[in-house]
DNA sequence: CTGATCCGTTGAATCGTTTCATTTATACGA
DNA sequence: TCGTATAAATGAAACGATTCAACGGATCAG
């Protein structure tokens, strides 16, 4: 059905070698021939197969992504970072999502190896070092998204997950609320976990000052709503002061519950703080406070690192850390107590 | 440096063609040889070389797709069911963002057509019809989403844009507002100048009314907050008692600039409209009266139709238009002077 | 015991490109 | 005029999987 290079070379009169060298090193023809296989490959509408150029080449230019929710709004900007930044080196990304779910994970990767791909950037959900690690042996980089590595294996590019967490709960802490509650998706996801564990080790500083854990089905705006239902049917007295949700989505999702479905105040009767800060947190019914994550540049380094190992002179790997930062909005201001 | 199927076969014992049996037609191969391949895969970690598959197979397992904004969560949410479905089918997705610059569309396509694509979903936004006239003559189909195609040529999968913005100006209208603003995008859009169009017929249906256009530079939260901002420098007396705005961050983009940055009651002083019902529509600071697309049915259908023309018995071309959906919240209330 | 039938296995040919050692043509200095 | 250096074009080999006609061996009916 498509042209090949055969005909093309049939049609200008040449052999295929000359076509290959007008497509890939112009300089090496002279200019008649070159503009005779121009034509031809114009006449014929000649699209080059790429299979055939990766079989022969052993690599592609492609590099595999798998993120753990691509329609988290922070993770479409991290993924979207990585593609200008792939582009700016003229290599093209596959993006898989994997919801948090390790087999559609090994899927990817799967397919990544089919691929023959230059490299894999990856959020990790289960436990995929051994499958990593077999990449790389096979000379494979990966780059670790928003999680860390054991060093000298891969490189990684990672915001402080923990003191996030502290931070938002000592925020909670300072403008006077004790009871607090989080707000998760499964422990088993390491951001969540560490989030957490950021918010009770501040907790743990404050004499008198409690930390409940409630767990959301997934880390969806549906999933908050549901949590929001669930507090709010407890009654008042048995509400938490403050509510720290482990991201924006759940956050939106509990303030939903709050507000609309009950007669709630935000912050009067209940501070509220999510974490991501996507563009949606300064929009919602109360300016919700967050704590901001570094999209871009996540997003760009992660493909730099990667770079970095591809060369010929391949560099060691190395573990980007960035540090979240406290956005401060009207969800958690002056509780109804303090007004 | 990955071990091919000729070195499985050494291991093994057996013949190349054995191995790909083993791999694609197992019933083939008698118990023990299979499971004696099976072994000297899993010893040297073999993963199939999909380039070479393709080589020879002539066409690859994955679509193409192009949309115009993967940051807008309707077309997240679009891209995701097709994903969902494509699964369903055995095929994987490539996605392509072309935010609506035709020659980045046009760069897509000419990688959809290296890759030997089955098929290409494609939001289009230059004149590319004669780049996919060109591609279905080669056996590669193309289903249009969220736009229409001379029939016969492609399937598509659309909503009535003009019915959308017929619907949203009505509403304004009957809620007694007369001098309304439309603030789009790029009119070159044909999203954006039906929907355009379909609210200036609602307009002109009623004596007194009139309709302002306004032009954002690109439809996103923050070209709506310029929006927005240049709309409140006028002065309370230049401004127009509803603003219809053609997709929901924009709608967000100049809500914040309204109420923030100026004192605007909305909807008492200004009502707001948007587009998509995007799932943050219902958590803005004042929830957004939006015009509702069934996102996951597009996705899923633009699949669906394009697998219709891919069997060994292909169907003609299907044209599938859904209908929008008006869902009125706090944004479009009454105004003060009705109050 | 022969011939037909069936099952499992074989291995060469093929897909379209790139590479590279050769060949051919051209120009130049001695 | 010859030899040599330079530039351009050639075409066979290789990449790795799949396919398919051909082959060998076992089974069985006659």
């Amino acid at each position: 059905m498509a042209a090949s290079i055969k005909e093309v070379a049939a049609r200008a009169g040449v052999a295929v070698g000359t076509v290959s060298n007008v497509l890939n090193h112009p300089d090496r023809v002279s200019p008649p021939t070159l503009e005779r296989v121009m034509n031809a490959v114009d006449a014929l509408g000649f699209v080059r197969n790429d299979a055939a150029r990766q079989l022969r080449a052993g690599q592609s230019r492609t590099i595999g992504m798998i993120v753990l929710d691509s329609s988290n709004p922070f993770f479409a900007a991290v993924a979207r970072a990585a593609e200008n930044e792939a582009t700016r080196h003229g290599a093209d990304i596959i993006l898989g999502n994997s919801g948090s779910d390790p087999e559609r994970e090994a899927r990817y990767v799967t397919l990544f190896e089919e691929q023959r791909v230059q490299g894999v950037l990856i959020s990790p959900s289960g436990d995929i070092s051994s499958r990593l690690r077999s990449l790389r042996d096979r000379g494979v980089a990966a780059v670790l998204v928003d999680s860390e590595s054991e060093p000298a294996v891969h490189s990684s590019v990672s915001v402080d997950d923990t003191a996030g967490g502290f931070m938002a709960a000592e925020h909670l802490l300072e403008t006077g609320r004790r009871r607090l509650a989080f707000v998760g998706g499964s422990p088993g996801i390491r951001q969540v976990a560490d989030r957490l564990a950021g918010a009770r080790s501040a907790v743990d500083r404050v004499p008198g000052a409690r930390l409940e854990v409630l767990q959301a089905a997934d880390m969806t705006v549906l999933a908050g709503r549901a949590v929001g239902q669930d507090l709010v049917e407890r009654g008042r007295s048995e509400l938490p002061e403050a509510i720290f949700c482990a991201n924006d989505l759940l956050a939106v999702g509990v303030l939903q519950s709050l507000l609309l479905i009950n007669g709630l105040r935000v912050p009067q009767d209940v501070a509220l703080m999510g974490y991501d800060d996507i563009d949606f947190a300064q929009s919602t019914v109360v300016p919700l406070s967050s704590i901001r994550q570094p999209a871009e540049e996540i997003g760009r380094t992660a493909v730099q690192l990667l770079q970095e190992q591809l060369g010929d002179t391949p560099s060691p790997p190395r573990q980007v850390r960035f540090t979240p930062e406290l956005v401060a909005r009207q969800s958690t201001g002056p509780s109804a107590a303090s007004a």
